[in-house]
RNA sequence: GGCCAGGUAGCUCAGUCGGUAGUAGCGUUCGCCUGAAAAGUGAAAGGUCGCCGGUUCGAUUCCGGCCCUGGCCA
């Protein structure tokens, strides 16, 4: 049986005590399964409290995957992490432990499982584009995109910089136009099973409020202090994760802990939003309410021996969209 | 009780020398997204301008009274 689940929603649904109960559930039934990590925070090590890390007892009884990977001071990218996700899942199927794949970003579930190429990157470009765009300003590098590439530029909005530098590198790299579209989305791999969690804005705001009270409770803090000594500050990824980000600045005494932990909050809610209005877009997930009493049957329905994908009847939830 | 400063968007505030107000910040809602994605970005909605009267063609703006909030003095 080589079936891959996949847990997607936002953060703070419960996504990841799912995996585990599921990984569980499929282990009573002599069916080994093992959680591999799509979430780009949980690669690096001390990232913990932050990241609502699964514990290390948990780690222990449940084998996962794409965590604990790199240091707070070294970049990993979507690319990589594609590469390394996709391996992890063959090695599952290889041995034939079923993959339940958690994520909140759609982007990397997106990369792992359809057929997303991403066309590699020049640190030496990068670095020419960046200050070309310090030195000329976001007009003038807009313009050159314009007339390198006129369709890339259309759908570029003229301030978003990032994405025009890296519009740019790869034409540069590749010689060909940058179309900003994103591939069809169609599963690479057969019998893949996307689940949606589905919570309303209400109880998950309380819950996100609730989880960042704790993790300041578990000693948020001090986990950030430990890792700005290691480079966290420095780095170009690990430094913006929800609530690092925050912390850090408390910590330069840029804002207070008492704004810290409510700006943690704030941006901590729309990024949910945002996880939202994505993954509302993916007709293949099947949804289920965060908080039905049979989640873990209702996932295991979907996903088990009963039939790929079949949904049981009366199990279905609606998707996240509200009102 | 007296004096002073305020009451304008869900919150914090601008402003209107009288012509039904702001590209405001935050929040909310809805979008976009190809090697930083827990990142980056766009748009929209939302106000009987504290209440009642007066002056005026016209009041959120001027005048009077009242209510509320904060501060100072008794």
């Amino acid at each position: 049986m080589d079936v891959t689940v996949v847990l997607v929603g936002p953060t703070a649904a419960g996504k990841s005590a799912l995996a585990a109960d599921l990984a569980r559930r499929y282990t009573a039934e002599d069916q080994p399964a093992e959680v591999i990590n799509a979430d780009s925070m949980l690669v690096y090590r001390g990232m913990d409290i932050g990241t609502a890390k699964p514990s290390k007892v948990e780690l222990a009884e449940i084998p996962h995957h794409m965590i604990d990977l790199r240091e707070v001071n070294q970049t990993t990218t979507v690319a990589e992490f594609q590469q390394l996700a996709r391996a992890a899942i063959a090695d599952c199927q290889r041995r034939d432990v079923i993959p339940i794949v958690v994520g909140g970003s759609a982007l990397y579930i997106r990369a792992i499982l359809d057929d997303f190429e991403f066309p590699g990157t020049d640190p030496a470009v990068r670095t020419r584009l960046e200050n070309e765009l310090a030195r000329q300003g976001a007009k003038w590098l807009y313009q050159r995109l314009s007339e390198a590439d006129p369709l890339a530029a259309n759908r570029i909005l003229p301030g978003n910089t990032r994405r025009i530098v890296r519009a740019l590198e790869v034409i540069e790299l590749t010689g060909r136009p940058f179309t900003a579209t994103l591939p069809e989305r169609r599963y690479r791999l057969p019998d893949v099973v996307q689940i949606g969690l589905t919570i309303d804005r209400a109880p998950l705001d309380a819950r996100i409020a609730d989880r960042v009270d704790a993790m300041w409770a578990a000693g948020f803090v001090d986990e950030v202090r430990r890792l700005a000594t290691a480079g966290l500050r420095e780095s170009l990824t690990a430094s913006r994760a929800l609530g690092y980000r925050q912390v850090l600045r408390f910590l330069d005494g840029e804002i207070t802990e008492a704004q810290a932990r409510e700006l943690t909050i704030g941006a901590t809610r729309k990024f949910a939003r945002r996880q939202d209005s994505w993954f509302r877009k993916d007709a293949r997930i099947h949804w289920l309410r965060y908080d039905r009493p049979d989640l873990t049957s209702a996932a295991y329905a979907l996903g088990g021996p009963r039939g790929i994908g079949a949904v049981p009847d009366g199990l279905a939830g609606t998707p996240a969209v509200e009102d």
